[in-house]
DNA sequence: TTGAAAGCGGTACCAA
DNA sequence: TTGGTACCGCTTTCAA
């Protein structure tokens, strides 16, 4: 059933029919009921890709993920902010379009994404320092908000992000009052903006107390529970080993956990360990998850408030850009204790 | 830039570049060659929408997610699902919309999805028994698979699963061999197809050993860790109190441990807990996890199977319904012991 | 081998 | 208050 066959149904005009179905003011009011009853009756929908061609509009929102060549596994966090954001699009009428997008010819990805037509702003992920996305999408007046942010960008662009630096700010300071000197910082892939904030909150809180950041104690790779193990080992072996880890999330810390043990050590009298995740910091109880940022229903209300900046942003294009940074909550886990003498 | 514009560039109607594009072989070669440069060069895409009205077809496949209007959090494991789906989808130039319907008014959500024709074929999320959604998909003829089975529906139809009943066949096998009589099943909402499977699971190896189910030892409930804390203080403080505990998830798990810890119980020893999860199997060497079905990378390969049979589906309508079972992974953690006699 | 024109299903301007 | 018509950007039939 299409809006030709309905108004056929009806002995009106298209014209008439849009115009009831959409509000339009100067339809009868007789003639809106009829015409919504009928629309009911028959089951009819609008066909959206019309509707978007006549409009402009396309009434969706685009997620655009960023897919590694090099590794399978898109990161997890960004299906839990998704399905947040599209709960609060969905409530407003409009649909989510996930894009993945590997990493090789990214600019064309975005401009393709804009001729298309089929959204009518998007979220960027997983922000790089520096990000050349943002100059792009700002260049093809394309709506945007970036969950994260970029580093080094100057020009204003709207985004939300957890405070990742203040995270690690407080993590190594509280290592530091309990007497740590020689902090292993096990982070992430530094060209990530997150893992590149952390680093200068630990690197921040040690020059603070006039230590200076040690090249042999710091490693960044992808977030791995092999990398997390391999890391803590060698750092372990070394000529000064640590006596505390930061670890860049649960899976690295478990594997940080598994070297220290293989060690014979203690977690949290020999060796201790604060770690961050978005994800399972529902499991503090039962591993060791000292600080976090937020639970997985958390990530999915972040993404809930993005989707609204978005969708703020895209009925007001003149407003200035939007920000919001959502602090950490630090716990402290039985992994961490003073320093060994 | 579009058509029109292209081809006034190039001094050629909007029909021949169309042609040149999309590879129709009455082009000349040199048209070809020539159409093909100033695109790239302009840096042409078509748009979707005005393609799709033309062809009919949208080449997009929508997730349809179930969202409770109880509970706000939506499955955290259909993230990575759609992810994997997307990352396949992307391959063949698909591209992926997402819908959260709520529960109420389904029927007409799907119509509509149908009516508004932005999408080729979908992917039914969260079936429950007897889930009359397939019918109405098949009656729509629209192109689906349904992730999970829909128990009682005896109409053919395209499906993915994991093994649920199996699983939970195999666990309590596994706790009945220990010599365990009573055990409890914390079990997930039992109209939820997957729960419902599980729990078939649990009764069928204890019927087969002769054993009556004890409905004193049956919960159904959504999943939490409140949820699975007070199911296992209930039971432990009831008449004839279980040795051994079915959990539904981690979550779960993580509750009946607790509430087994608080009667100074000792796990492993006065009572076993195996727990089943798609998402945490990672953790199994810290917390425990005795049977699990799939890592959360696997969720995503599981993802992108359903999505290979659906484009299956899509470009060969006529060809049977495709399933897939996928099998458990049985591991026992060092929670699990022999019944205390 | 190329182009004109109709149509996909709507919206919105202009006229009645 | 209603209807005729052009148009959104592309594909496809038919004619040249």
């Amino acid at each position: 059933m299409n809006l030709k066959e309905l108004s056929a149904h009806l002995g009106l005009s298209p014209t008439t029919v849009s115009r009831a179905l959409n509000g339009y003011p100067e339809v009868s009011e007789k003639t809106r009921q009829r015409v919504q009853k009928a629309a009911t009756e028959q089951g009819y929908s609008p066909n959206a890709r019309a509707q978007g061609l006549a409009t402009g509009r396309a009434r969706a929102i685009g997620h655009v993920l960023p897919m590694s060549t090099q590794h399978e596994m898109v990161n997890p966090i960004f299906g839990d902010f998704v399905l947040g954001a599209g709960a609060a699009y969905a409530r407003k009428g409009y649909e989510v379009v996930i894009s993945l997008v590997d990493d090789t010819g990214e600019e064309a990805a975005y401009r393709a994404i804009k001729a298309r037509g089929n959204v009518d702003g998007i979220i960027v992920h997983g922000p790089h320092m520096n990000d050349p996305r943002i100059a792009l999408l700002r260049e093809l007046q394309l709506p945007f908000v970036v969950h994260g942010r970029a580093s080094f960008v100057t020009e204003p662009y709207s985004w939300l992000d957890t405070n990742n630096q203040r995270a690690f700010r407080r993590a190594t300071d509280f290592l530091l009052d309990l007497g740590h000197r020689r902090i292993g910082l096990v982070n992430g892939l530094e060209f990530m903006d997150f893992a590149h904030r952390r680093r200068a909150g630990y690197t921040e809180a040690l020059v603070a107390r006039g230590l200076a950041p040690d090249p042999a104690l710091m490693r960044s790779e992808e977030m791995t529970e092999t990398y997390g193990y391999a890391s803590a080992r060698d750092m372990l072996d070394g000529p000064a080993p640590p006596t505390a880890f930061l670890a860049a999330s649960m899976i690295v810390a478990i594997g940080v956990r598994r070297a220290i043990q293989d060690r014979g050590m203690t977690l949290g009298r020999d060796v201790s360990v604060i770690t961050h995740d978005d994800d399972l910091s529902y499991l503090r109880n039962s591993v060791d998850v000292p600080i976090f940022t937020a639970t997985r229903s958390s990530v999915q209300k972040a993404g809930t408030r993005a989707a609204h900046m978005l969708l703020s942003l895209i009925d007001n294009p003149d407003q200035p850009p939007l920000t919001h940074l959502l602090e950490a909550e630090l716990i402290i886990g039985s992994s961490t204790g003073p320093a060994p003498s």
